[in-house]
DNA sequence: GATGTAACTGTCATTTCTTACAGGGCGCCG
DNA sequence: CGGCGCCCTGTAAGAAATGACAGTTACATC
């Protein structure tokens, strides 16, 4: 029974949770980022964060999800990432502005899903380098939590992106050789129907996908993880 | 310097490391496998194992890799699972021939990198079914294990898919709106240029990734992770 | 100044896709 | 038996993509 201004699940309550878990790794703050691949343009981006309030604000209005070089890091590369004041590659006035609000090492890791989501899990502190004993020591439980939080996260209320209606297994055959680049003659030729057919199933593709040609129902196809 | 007979790393090299590892969590063999996302309609399947070569071979022979009820939910799922003799749903007839080579208790870990490739490292042995305790205790270092293989499995010599020449910024930009649904005159009014430029730019892309059609194209940019 | 790269623009012929129309055959299930 | 889902096929017109031709402009580097 949901009470008045009870929210219910969000990406902020498991951050709040994350970070009872995260304070005993020794750190002060931490986020989770969750990138979702559609819409391919302009792909939904869910998160929560225990960070000041002033920095987030900041974050926001200078639009630095978009500059963020351990977001671009993320999205890149599987590695993990571990900063320190000194350790500044790019965008100086970023970690620059980062420090001035007592964020001077942190340790990011990134997720994976299957459904092409990205996720990034990042911890902060002021005052302790990370040491490498503490990557050697935690290195693992922090793989372990993005991953739980990616898990999770991917199953809240308006971020999960499934299909509504699903495709038949001709559609799948059929969208499948299309993204490998052949045209309706040659799948037609493959799975010995005439290229009208494949046309039709096509079709269906891209209206149950709501997409508006054959391209677009590949890449959602793709990411959707239906091929 | 390599040897005569020295294959040099390999998948089979990294398992036969990584037996050690799974040895010492109580499990008699493991496994690691690999697929990667192209060519999208025959997807590349890289693997090493320790089983006993009797089941390999018949696994092979029979074609398992495309039935195995572990390799299907790995591939469609981020969920470790934990199998006895007793947890058999589908395909009662491969599970029987697994427990006549001693596999009758086992677990699988998948693991998804930022490729779309998508790794399944699996431990199994006869005697012992997997206690909850054992769950709890070593689903971390599983976890970690599949992501540490899927690392250095990708950087294996035949196994790596990079793009000789990379994308262009603009490139990136017109295939992502490609991707999107968007008609060349569509992409030519939101980047203000003529659509004639946004052929120029697929046509480029098309032949970079060594695509057949734009479709192929987005498919192919997709899966290497270039949108 | 020369070289190279990225970005940009045009026309034209051909191929492919997209969308609309109108159906038949098959197997499953209530 | 009727309904439903899936699979299959045809015609035709218009929209879009493809491929090959031939260029200009801007910018960074050497």
């Amino acid at each position: 029974m949901a009470r008045l201004g009870d929210a219910g699940p969000s990406m902020q309550g498991l951050v709040l949770a994350l970070r009872d878990i995260t304070a005993d790794l020794g750190f002060e703050h931490c986020s989770y980022v969750l990138r979702q691949p559609l819409p391919i343009a302009q792909p939904a981006i869910h998160w929560g964060s225990t960070y000041p309030q002033a920095w987030l604000d900041r974050y926001m209005e200078r639009n630095y999800l978009e500059l963020d070089p351990l977001v671009q890091r993320a999205l890149a590369s599987d590695l993990p990432v571990v900063w320190s004041d000194r350790s500044i590659d790019r965008l100086p006035e970023f970690w620059e502005e980062a420090r001035s609000f007592g964020i001077n090492h942190g340790w990011a890791v990134s997720s994976h899903g299957r459904d092409r989501g990205v996720g990034l899990l990042t911890v902060a502190r002021r005052n302790e380098p990370v040491s490498a004993h503490e990557l050697e020591q935690n290195e693992m439980r922090l793989l372990w939590l993005a991953h739980s939080m990616h898990g999770m996260a991917s199953l809240l209320p308006g971020v999960a992106q499934a299909l509504l209606e699903p495709l038949s297994l001709r559609e799948r055959e059929v969208l499948l050789w299309s993204a490998a680049g052949k045209t309706a003659d040659e799948i037609g030729l493959i799975l010995a129907i005439s290229s009208r057919t494949v046309t039709f199933h096509i079709n269906r593709c891209i209206a149950k996908l709501g997409a508006a040609n054959k391209t677009e129902a590949v890449a959602k196809a793709l990411v959707l993880g239906l091929l």
